[in-house]
DNA sequence: GTGAAAGCGCTAACAG
DNA sequence: CTGTTAGCGCTTTCAC
């Protein structure tokens, strides 16, 4: 407010010629001040249009744009942070090893649309594994600290401590599949499990198959739980709890809960693997054990990942929309930080029967 | 210059008390001044004792450290950035694609070990797959834009025109094998894979293989192309190339050289795969063709990833010390970063012999 | 050794 | 619709 006064005796404008500071500037990045030297307007209104243009002239915005092209402007993340009082930052929190992670199709897929996706939004991923207590300690400090703007998680197991923690922070928090014991005050974006498995078992009942194993995903994730909670419905009273096993999505275990249910019953037609990579390691020990797929065994898998298209043969499995997952977490969270949402927001993503030659 | 002229009138100290500005900060995170003000000393001293705590007397860095911890208090990132002048992000540079690049436990290692070193020193990761020509430009632009401090570069085909592109640019660079090309110009950080794979195949022949094949690597990057020199120079005269197929570090690649050289030399005694991922593939090949190994066959892979240990039998490889790699290159990226480097810094890290049962 | 003060580049009121 | 201005929280000279 005193400065006009100030300026006065130098005479309007006197203060552009104080240039001594700019000397210094070698080749540094322009500015939002260049720019709005340079399109003959003020940094405010550089500033709307570089937020969407939004009550600014289109001749204006159009200057604006022109300039920013020229000199080759991009923002600063660092000011426009620390000016707009955020971080830049998106934390993806995953339970288990990092190493173990990366087998997963799945987890690969979200880390690869994340990335992307934040990016564009002139935003960092940050990936936490939460790999045994002391770093999930850390991690759940250091989100809580306020180092990152939002978090998305992908925390499957019933009673996860990292859970509990940050559902008790301000931070938004989305949450990739349904999470059991939080399914009402956290945001979450999933798919349907149960009906997709059962209608894929239902598929096996329709084609005749009358003594269906289900190797099952772990059964303290809901993924895990609903698939197999499927699986029973489409069974119905045939149900016999010796047809089933219960895995850890891993190939191995794929592999050895076909094998237990193989050795319980030599004359089963039909097998229901909660993933394509347990649905691999079933065709593994099918194979050994002397069965043909699909005319002895079909086969049926869950996420259509790329193995199971390259396997042998191809899987007939339910397609999971990872990418469709991540893009809607991505919009919830962005909701959640930007106050949009009344509420924790809840989506159900529609899956996909894709049938190969395995059944 | 003009404020405190202004200022003077409504008296010295007169505007520590316009505190309503305050008001509406409600549970913010604490700042550098609150700590100062805790402390009893200034935000300056705050800072230095922030950076290393040089030239701050001990007693007074204990008390800064106390009312660090008392209020919980930690770094702006973005506040220091934008004081400090840099971006605090690296970027980790990758061709190919992304989901290609998870397949392999090398990259992995890589992705996990920097996220992790560099969350220590508040930075981020920044991860870009130039899967294409027209991301390539993009990821050009950005990383030549200003957005990052640094990259790390994992680009190890010999014609890479975004290893051109960056090559020229100021931003700091560090390269992850030795870039065919630019071995001068560049920093960057290897092993000595000529002399690795010598000493391999010299155990191979000295446990008195004589016809022994090979599966290389890409011939259009140094690791494919030294690994093979090193090949030829351990078998010396009896170098035939009908003893050699090219792989491209997949599984699938080297069932399929496997079997190539198999047609050609049904009698081969030994196979040096060029990666344990493509050992892996010879060991099916072998095993389809009803060879024992190590006994009608010995096999040696490198890399020794996790496959190595895993694989029937075991594998004898050579150690691709990864995670090391990596602090050294994180090292001697830093010391670029902060123009603590004369010129371009080169690494050589030493390789280990693994035997397993394989050879 | 330590304090004071000048920005870093940007956003977001607030006037007009 | 547009310009002005006050910070955002920190580092970094520059004095003392």
């Amino acid at each position: 407010m005193a400065i006009p006064a100030e300026r006065s005796p130098r005479g309007p404008g006197a203060e552009g010629e104080g240039a001594p500071l700019h000397l210094h500037r070698h080749a540094a990045r322009p500015t939002i001040e260049d720019v709005a030297q340079f399109a003959g307007v003020s940094r405010g209104t550089v500033s709307r249009v570089l937020n969407g243009g939004h009550h600014v002239r289109p001749a204006v915005v159009a200057n604006v744009n022109f300039a920013i092209e020229t000199l080759g402007y991009s923002v600063n993340q660092a000011a426009r942070n620390l000016a707009a009082g955020r971080t830049g930052s998106v934390a993806f929190v995953v339970s288990e090893h990092q190493e173990h992670i990366f087998e997963d199709p799945n987890y690969v897929l979200f880390v690869s649309v994340f990335g992307k996706e934040l990016r564009r939004r002139g935003r960092h991923l940050l990936l936490t594994a939460a790999e045994d207590t002391e770093e999930e300690i850390f991690i759940g400090n250091y989100l809580s600290a306020g180092h990152v703007d939002g978090a998305l998680l992908a925390l499957p197991h019933a009673d996860e401590p990292l859970l509990a923690r940050l559902a008790q922070s301000r931070l938004p928090l989305v949450v990739i599949g349904r999470p059991l014991g939080y399914e009402d005050e956290l945001s979450w974006v999933a798919i349907d499990d149960d009906t997709s498995a059962y209608e894929m078992v239902s598929y096996l009942v329709g084609r005749g198959r009358k003594r269906i194993g289900t190797v099952t995903g772990p059964l303290n994730t809901s993924g895990g739980r609903d698939r197999f909670e499927g699986y029973k419905r489409a069974v119905g009273p045939t149900f016999r709890a010796s047809f089933v096993a219960e895995g850890d999505w891993s190939l191995e275990s794929g592999r050895v809960g076909a094998k237990q249910i193989l050795a319980r019953h030599h004359n089963i037609d039909a097998l229901f693997a909660a993933s394509d990579l347990m649905a691999l390691g079933a065709l593994a020990a099918l194979r050994e054990a002397g069965r043909r797929v699909p005319h002895d065994v079909a086969v049926a898998g869950f996420d259509d990942s790329v193995a199971a298209s390259l396997a042998d043969p191809p899987l007939t499995t339910v397609r999971h929309p990872c990418e469709e997952i991540a893009l809607e977490a991505l919009r919830v969270l962005d909701d959640l930080m930007e106050g949009r949402s009344a509420g924790p927001e809840h989506v159900v993503l529609p899956t996909e029967f894709v049938r190969r030659r395995s059944a």
